[in-house]
DNA sequence: GTGGTCTAGACCACA
DNA sequence: GTGGTCTAGACCACG
């Protein structure tokens, strides 16, 4: 089951997104091993290429190391990964608060919108 | 002073978001004129190519109506005016509850995390 | 006349320095057009991609910066530019003190070295 | 204290270059027996494979000499010791030159630049 | 088998 | 015509 992409936007900065949350959520952990660039360009169905593309972006922003020819890893730095955590949900939030401002929204009109949200106390969906 | 662009997503679509966004706002209400295609263009400093790109896509969404000789105007009809606010607002949250969801937080979290954004004005930042 | 390189180091990598030095020596300055990535791909005699590559990396060193269509251009901060040239002085000869540091020359031996470098009061060579 | 590699070069060739420096800065000196491959790998903390290689490459250039059952020697011949202290200084200083007139810097001022440096070990820095 | 590089060639959106 | 992306396929050094 090949990934989505969107177009619009290319797809090695979606699998960066992509592969940098799962990071972020803990789907691989410190010091893990990642699949190998070819492993997971197949189970994402895309061109090896593109995908060691994005893993050299996340390489280059300190989430993975590589290994000569071990293979690839999440850094084992838990601060940095901490710290990735909470920087996008900062960042989503923060551009909630940006977009619903320019629409003219205070910021108590957001935060109700949000905490209606999906709020369904009997709980059918 | 010309807008600001990101360069990662084309120029047109980011001026379709902004105006698009400021009409919602409400900075250009029912039936009022639009700055011409020049104007817009020289005022925002981007090719007139592109903003009329920009503006076509608007006019093909309803948002914008032009006529003949007189120039072009933002729709009359007050229910897509709003229809269109809540849209892009409804978009917005759907988005945060989508990417924080995949950070592994639970939807009162995610509540909880806007509840307390910027809450105290004179407080803790 | 293609440029030649030397193998041990990709050739991206040896773009990326070369073309470097250049700009800090300013034979291209500062908001300059740079030839295209196809030309400057001709020139060098490597493929559009690898040079393409190149270009990448100094853009997102600052050194260049890309309008979408009309090309890729020297930053126009010359503070970058004064800087680059400095730090890349800077940077060959501290390591030429940390070599020779190590086959265990003193300060004063390296200089004095130096200073008798291709010191040829005649002139002939 | 295992060593530190950059990950840009191969580590066999940054082995031979640190070994090949210390050999020239006498700190293993003529005939002395050199470390077994194993107790080496264990020192610098790479694998026994890749010591070999850059021990078998140190051979090859005549810097170490084997003997059957005793081990790795560093070569007798003096001459060699010395002129190798020699050529590497010499590669360096080279390189400097090279680099520096390519950033437009002339002979006299390379020199300059060099005789300032780190000159006043008290004063400014 | 691993990461990495490079080529060749095609396609696209953009201004 | 420009930068940019993507694919396909090959090759290499490394450990």
């Amino acid at each position: 089951m090949p990934w989505k992409f969107e177009n619009g936007s290319p797809i090695y900065k979606q699998l960066v997104h992509r592969i940098k949350t799962m990071i972020a959520a803990g789907t691989y952990s410190a010091d893990e091993k990642m699949p190998s660039v070819r492993e997971m360009a197949v189970i994402t169905g895309v061109n090896p290429n593109t995908m060691q593309r994005a893993f050299a972006e996340l390489e280059q922003e300190g989430l993975l190391y590589s290994r000569r020819t071990s293979g690839r890893f999440v850094t084992g730095e838990e601060k940095i990964l901490k710290d990735l955590r909470e920087r996008l949900a900062y960042e989503e939030i923060s551009r909630l608060f940006d977009e619903l401002e320019k629409l003219g929204m205070s910021d108590d009109e957001i935060r109700q919108s949000v905490a209606k949200w999906r709020e369904e106390p009997d709980g059918n969906d």
